[in-house]
DNA sequence: GTGAAAGCGCTAACAT
DNA sequence: ATGTTAGCGCTTTCAC
């Protein structure tokens, strides 16, 4: 029924050594000799067996890719760069989609592991104390996108600076005339990143001598949902009244937070502004096109392939471990809104 | 380095058959040996090779998954569905991107060949006479997401009827009082998706006899920009002062409508209604939410899976050919104005 | 430049 | 209930 290496051998009369050769170091084969094998692939319709091949060279040029969740709106985004890079060197992916569930995530690991791949690419969450005993003894390289490893166990992690990153943004919104400043953060299990988020705008809230109010501060689930209740909560809480503006733990929040602020008859930028993290496509869709913190997913995407290739080829040495924190900038659009009367540049270098 | 059925195999005092058995068939071996194969597995960290287990069966319980581009947003909805029921029956799903080339959706499928899946579900473009000699020679099951056959080879494809969906977008229109309808619809090397979606546009204007004009359509890629770009392309053109409502070939596009209307100072619904097409989670988040056509994605996903399955059990038989379709439903949110003054449901009965 | 033979890690008869 | 043996399809020394 299939064919296989050893019929196009008989075809072409030479043995299955040799169209092995064809196809994988051409250039020590007569060329004569690998015309008449190719003639044989093309009228046989030959596919060379991946499993077969892997099984016989222990080597599968693949890389495997935990994702929370395929929905998720930046996975897309970050994927983009890991493909880039991956197909620059071509190595194949294969994806395991672990369903925001930590035991699915385990699974994850399992299944790659049992399919040979020579790394692992694991994404956007926590990675704790309680994987060091795995990756102790998994022997396969393992690098990390969108978040960090607290564990013992050092990892290469790419990823913004989260503290930084909104402490930016608080710093932006004062240096606007914004001071009564809110904050809907991320919330999960395991979610350092939501709390990373919130501890720079902590920091900022105090650094601007505004000082931190857990009155201010709701959380969600980083979907459109969590943003529209957070806010409909902040919304219920007395001091509302006085804010000016939201900083939000994702893009997909701030746009649910704006929904509950139409729905109060609330305008944004007007009556409030309000100020996402990530810069999806989303973004520049919605009215207003919302203002935001970019993050280099294609970037952080193929700098955690670069860093996983290096330690798959070179596993003795470790040059690449720990965290590295990629650039990120606010992106400048329609949601937030300038309450100084004066907009002086002075004015917004003091802040910094 | 590696441990492998063997190594469990003398560590447990036993043959690796044995060891085998308890990773397989674990009923049929003696509870107590099974005990110590396990203790084994667990002490030595043993992870059985998939490869050499797939080269073994000859049979890797996986499907790939052809997808034009991981990026756009449709096809997150329909992985889910996909996903559900493969996980469902434990298949694994091997995914390849396309990007939108005919050519690497060709590379595609001699991936997956290689790979030795048991079944491909093909999405979203148009599989024409030209894969007919492919599937002549594949050998392995295909099904089609979104897209359907027009070759010779008839292949089982699941999508909703595009001509109708649109008809009773333009009816849905004609019953709120529209009757000055403008089109934008999509446009690629072989998007039959876009023409279907066009001539149910067409037979609409006409069944309602208010005619159809080209100069009431433009086309786009399907994205926010292409959107963008029609709708701008429109407002040129001298009809447009009198369109009241603007149908789409996609959720993205409409948006992307709702920009450019919104960038020249017009209302949506008040100056121009809008409709989309998918219905994606974008379509709820945007301002209005949009008004749009309901494809089931998720059902699509799950019913391609299961008509493959059903192939791959029993190639022999053939029970699902041809194109599927699936019930598609107009989502009423906020971009439709209803411009009679006495809605009537007798007014919207007759459109039927 | 090409072929013969061994083996990658696992499973599946067939024995026992 | 368990072991023995023979592959699955390919690559890779090692000869020639």
């Amino acid at each position: 029924m299939k064919v296989t290496i050893r019929d196009v051998a008989s075809k072409a009369g030479v043995s299955a050594a040799t169209v092995s050769r064809v196809l994988n170091k051409p250039e020590l084969v007569d060329p004569e000799t690998k015309q008449r094998v190719q003639a044989a692939i093309k009228a046989l319709d030959f596919h060379p067996n991946a499993m077969a091949r892997g099984l016989s060279v222990s080597r599968t040029d693949t890389i495997g890719l935990v994702i929370p969740g395929i929905n998720d709106l930046f996975f897309t985004e970050l994927y983009r760069g890991i493909e880039k890079a991956c197909s620059e060197n071509n190595m194949k992916i294969l994806l395991f989609d672990s369903q925001h569930s930590r035991h699915r995530a385990l699974e994850g690991f399992t299944f790659l592991r049992r399919h040979q791949v020579s790394g692992i690419i694991f994404t956007s969450k926590l990675v704790d104390q309680d994987y060091d005993a795995l990756f102790d003894r998994i022997g396969i390289p393992v690098a990390l996108a969108l978040t960090e490893a607290t564990g013992r166990t050092p990892l290469p992690a790419f990823k913004v600076d989260d503290v930084r990153a909104v402490f930016d943004v608080v710093a932006y919104l004062v240096a606007r005339g914004h001071q009564r400043i809110g904050m809907i953060t991320g919330e999960s299990e395991d979610d350092r990143t939501g709390l990373l988020r919130l501890e720079g705008y902590r920091r900022a809230m105090l650094h601007f001598g505004i000082g931190y109010s857990e009155s201010f501060v709701t959380s969600g689930n980083y979907r459109f949902d969590g943003g529209y209740a957070a806010m409909q909560e902040l919304l219920k809480r007395q001091p509302i009244n006085q804010l000016t503006a939201i900083c939000t733990a994702s893009d997909e929040m701030a746009i649910g937070a704006m929904r509950c602020l139409h729905d109060h008859g609330l305008s944004v930028p007007d009556d409030m502004s309000v100020i996402g993290f990530d810069d999806l496509q989303i973004a520049r869709m919605v009215i207003p096109s919302l203002t935001t913190v970019m993050q280099p997913f294609e970037e952080i995407g193929e700098q955690v392939v670069r860093a996983l290739l290096q330690r798959i080829e070179q596993p003795s040495e470790l040059p690449r471990q720990g965290t590295y924190y990629m650039p990120h900038r606010i992106v400048e659009r329609e949601t937030v809104k300038c309450l100084n009367s004066s907009t002086s540049e002075e004015q917004l270098e003091k802040c910094f």
